[in-house]
DNA sequence: CCATTAGTTTAAATTGATCTAATAAATGAC
DNA sequence: GTCATTTATTAGATCAATTTAAACTAATGG
């Protein structure tokens, strides 16, 4: 019923150590005797018992992840991503929903980290952008990757993911522009998050690029949630001078904003014309479906928890760990985007 | 640094297993040494060691939860009551997303409990409903809990948290039907779901409780999905002698009917009453937002983790475990009902 | 051909809890 | 008050791996 590793050790006549190296990819081991424990662990279907791994090796197999989003789809595609890397890696995933605004936050991701032993941290918005947070878990020695809003990696950013959104909202904002769009209006997401900036950057440099002044009111703060999306819009659309265009910080967002023209009886995209960003199911599941940039969460979490294992691993070489991946999301145009009549 | 039960032990002049029984709350315990153990943990900060526990005990402390439903927001709120529950009783949760359709996804299910250890599963639609895997589940002796439809208790589903989705459906209908509709159509879920199933059921109820014949053109087969809403509503709304009202399995059904009655300009709800099913955000961010049924899944998630922990707990009395949680989804109207014109 | 070194392999100690079985203390009946 | 019985407590074995340190081989060089 249950093999240990003793079973194997005798099965190939080695001893347990030997087998243990071979379970952990250590070197010493002559290319004999790692096929006779090979075929002895396959022949009796070992698999090692975690516990007993954790205890004596005073080492985690599980990666935590933190989250505290609204958007449930991003959050559902990113565990998808991380488990995918930890079930390729063998590692668990610890998931903690908390209040990132919680004051005592920090010591909240500390007491995770212990109680549940983490072997490393995967940090999305807001966590990822909270320098007491990466320097908490620095000083206690935990590996960590941050997936951040960010073009150019640097040193300093070493365990980080970035996502260009700086690029990808000067994308939309360019993609409105060549429709003949001007009057173009910008609804902000949460001021903490970096991505929301990073995005508005984008969209007054493409502005800029063209010679057009933007407009203070045509730039609407704001948090990324719907409702926001819904009273962004009905400022906007109450102005004398309307905008013929919205450019919302996320698709929730700028399905609020869909709702609200809605609610005033203007057409989209005839008589204005709306952008989302991220490609979330709900950009599809409107009506028009929403013009939009596509954020791959999906392989943007696996490549994050793949460098957070560089980390975790002791054996491997932190020479490959520098490599800093950068995602550009992709635009994509559907019907609410289009010259106005 | 690391506190260990022996540290305990000496500060508090007992031996080992003492401690050990204070932790697992065995008896055989008398007062005043509970209490200078108490005090010695409380003073030292112990705090177990999750692998050594799980390697002498043999038994693990965490639970799984497997899906694949892609309704994010179902699966969002479910998480967050396992983790409660979860977090209250020292239990960790292990998530599974998976291909429910898959070929082996019985041996999938057993395989994860093996190589997670898992003390227990609670499964939801459709794998609550596949009677495999509740079988498989008995034989390896793994506890489990199932979420279901169902009104009635009964010691066949001793280990199950039941949703009226017969009576919430009903409920539904009957308002439609107040609002002077009788020309009523029904868009199912999955088949496979017995969800879609009790609803269908509690609809034909209350047209059959006015007396008012089914038309069989008006019970539309389909799947959770927008796309299914979209689709499906495109026929109803295409027949010579259309509905006046719309019945969709679940929010996300209702929002593509809504979505397609708008591709064909119909008027909601002047032309048309629509409603949804489970009040998931979906149901307030569409325009007119949708009237629904409650369905409280974070309650009911924790509710289906104490029953699990009944079972995975040795010292637990199994007496309680009989108790059988009924929850029914409560009549939320909104603006997406109203007398058609 | 032996000494030295590098490379393999092993037996035994260790990890931090639980479980078993033996012992000590408290309680109760007569 | 004694003996039987129940209740508390303890020392030591156990769980399944890793780690340590020592032993054993094989290869290299003088």
């Amino acid at each position: 019923m249950k093999v240990t590793i003793n079973d194997v050790a005798r099965q190939a006549g080695v001893s347990i150590k030997t087998v243990s190296r071979v379970m952990n990819n250590e070197p010493s081991v002559r290319k004999d005797t790692l096929d006779k424990v090979l075929a002895a662990i396959n022949e009796l279907q070992y698999q090692p018992n975690a516990a007993a791994r954790n205890l004596a090796s005073s080492r985690s197999f599980s990666i935590g992840y933190i989250y505290d989003n609204p958007n449930a789809y991003y959050v559902i595609d990113m565990q998808r991503g991380l488990l995918d890397a930890c079930r390729k890696h063998g590692y668990e995933l610890i998931i903690h929903p908390t209040n990132a605004k919680s004051p005592d936050i920090v010591q909240e991701v500390l007491d995770l980290v212990q109680q549940s032993r983490l072997a490393g941290l995967v940090l999305t918005p807001p966590f990822s952008e909270m320098p007491h947070i990466a320097q908490a878990l620095e000083k206690i020695g935990v590996p960590f990757v941050r997936i951040i809003s960010g073009s150019t990696p640097s040193p300093k950013l070493s365990n980080c993911v970035l996502i260009d959104d700086f690029t990808a909202a000067f994308k939309i904002t360019n993609h409105l522009l060549e429709l003949g769009h001007s009057d173009i209006a910008f609804l902000c997401g949460d001021e903490e998050h970096s991505s929301s900036g990073e995005r508005l950057a984008g969209y007054q440099a493409a502005l800029a690029k063209r010679g057009i002044a933007a407009n203070p009111k045509f730039i609407v703060p704001g948090s990324y949630s719907f409702e926001s999306g819904v009273q962004g819009a009905k400022k906007l659309l109450e102005l004398s001078k309307k905008p013929t265009a919205i450019f919302a910080c996320n698709d929730e967002i700028a399905a609020g904003a869909l709702f609200s023209a809605r609610l005033m009886h203007i057409a989209i995209p005839q008589q204005l014309a709306i952008a989302g960003f991220e490609n979330s199911p709900f950009s599809r599941q409107t009506w028009p479906p929403l013009t939009t940039a596509h954020q791959p969460n999906v392989t943007i979490a696996q490549q994050a928890a793949e460098l957070l294992f560089r980390h975790t691993k002791p054996n491997a070489s932190k020479a490959l760990s520098d490599k800093q991946p950068v995602f550009i999301p992709e635009l994509l145009v559907r019907e609410s985007t289009a010259v106005t009549e």
